[in-house]
DNA sequence: CTCCAGGGATGAT
DNA sequence: ATCATCCATGGA
């Protein structure tokens, strides 16, 4: 028996396997709501990295099973890296107190309902935050091809379950190379702005840990200070690198939900006072919110159409 | 202020 | 099959 939050089950003799308890928790909608790219679905599991780790995972009812791709798991013990998995899937996140938090309207109620289960991850802060510098003027399709063309020229290639999948290249990794190979990842005109983050990164001009400390509006200071990082990156990065769970980034979709859904007549509005009026209504978990609305519009809405 | 810079997926015709 | 649209940062 196991005196911990999540580990039900260890079977390490035929394969590295680990059993968590995963209560409340949506495997597919978290990893297809648009916060992370890398996943790769492969029936009903996923192949990813956690960190440098290859991991298999797959959800049966409200368990989750691991493979992991270590012999010996690198010296840890279990239940260390079940509380690692859970660390990176949020499980810890008290999802009834935050979605009771969200406002009652009939929007988010709606959303809400959709998203049962849906929880925001805790993403190491370099492969988010060069992630979502890739991200800009890019749709989610899109952005999956970057992060894996990156991956697969830059990152490191583990095998788990007979499949390959590689680990996001380091700070370093990136600044050692050019704006000309990173292009050749479809990067386009991001690639400069990449590689430029990459080397203050590695040369801890920008030291992303330390920030850790900062207050929420500091630390959306010296992200957007690094190139290619405007508002709504910043944003992105600061609600899924830095578990600032108030961050509610504003792209296109969520633009459009909240001037049809919440100022339907409001046609004079500019995208500052939209911004401050989801800063001040959806609360402290505003970032939730937000998931919840872009996911729903995105699963379920259709483009505006022209005319 | 406006215009533009990759480019593959997606949808309309 | 071809054509237009989607995307959000930064520089001219």
């Amino acid at each position: 028996m196991f005196h911990h939050p999540y580990l039900i089950r260890v079977n390490l003799w035929r394969m590295k396997l680990l059993e968590l308890a995963a209560a409340n928790f949506d495997l597919e909608k978290t990893l297809g709501s648009g916060q992370v790219f890398h996943w790769e679905k492969l029936g009903r599991a996923f192949c990813g990295t956690i960190g440098e780790r290859a991991v298999y995972v797959e959800q049966l009812g409200s368990d989750l099973n691991l493979h992991i791709a270590q012999r010996k798991l690198d010296g840890l013990k279990p239940s260390s890296l079940a509380t690692l998995i859970g660390h990176y899937f949020a499980l810890d996140h008290p999802l009834e107190e935050i979605c009771a938090s969200l406002p009652r309207d009939p929007v988010m109620d709606v959303a809400r309902q959709f998203c049962r289960g849906l929880r925001i991850i805790r993403q190491p802060k370099w492969e988010c935050l060069a992630t979502f510098i890739c991200s800009s003027m890019k749709q989610v399709a899109h952005i999956r091809q970057i992060s894996r063309a990156m991956r697969e020229r830059f990152g490191e290639k583990k095998e788990i379950c007979r499949h390959e999948v590689y680990s996001f290249p380091p700070a370093d990794r990136l600044a050692g190379t050019s704006e000309h190979e990173l292009r050749k990842c479809g990067l386009g005109y991001r690639a400069k702005n990449l590689l430029a983050t990459a080397k203050r990164v590695a040369l801890r001009e920008a030291n992303l840990e330390s920030w850790s400390a900062l207050p929420d509006v500091e630390l959306r200071e010296q992200l957007c200070q690094l190139p290619g990082v405007g508002a709504k990156v910043a944003n992105c990065v600061m609600l899924f690198g830095y578990e600032r769970i108030k961050a509610f980034p504003i792209d296109v979709w969520i633009e459009r939900v909240l001037r049809e859904k919440y100022f339907p007549r409001k046609r004079k509005l500019t995208s500052a006072s939209l911004a401050e009026f989801a800063a001040n209504y959806f609360g402290t978990h505003g970032g939730y919110a937000q998931q919840y609305l872009f996911h729903h519009a995105r699963m379920t809405g259709k483009r505006r159409r022209k005319g």
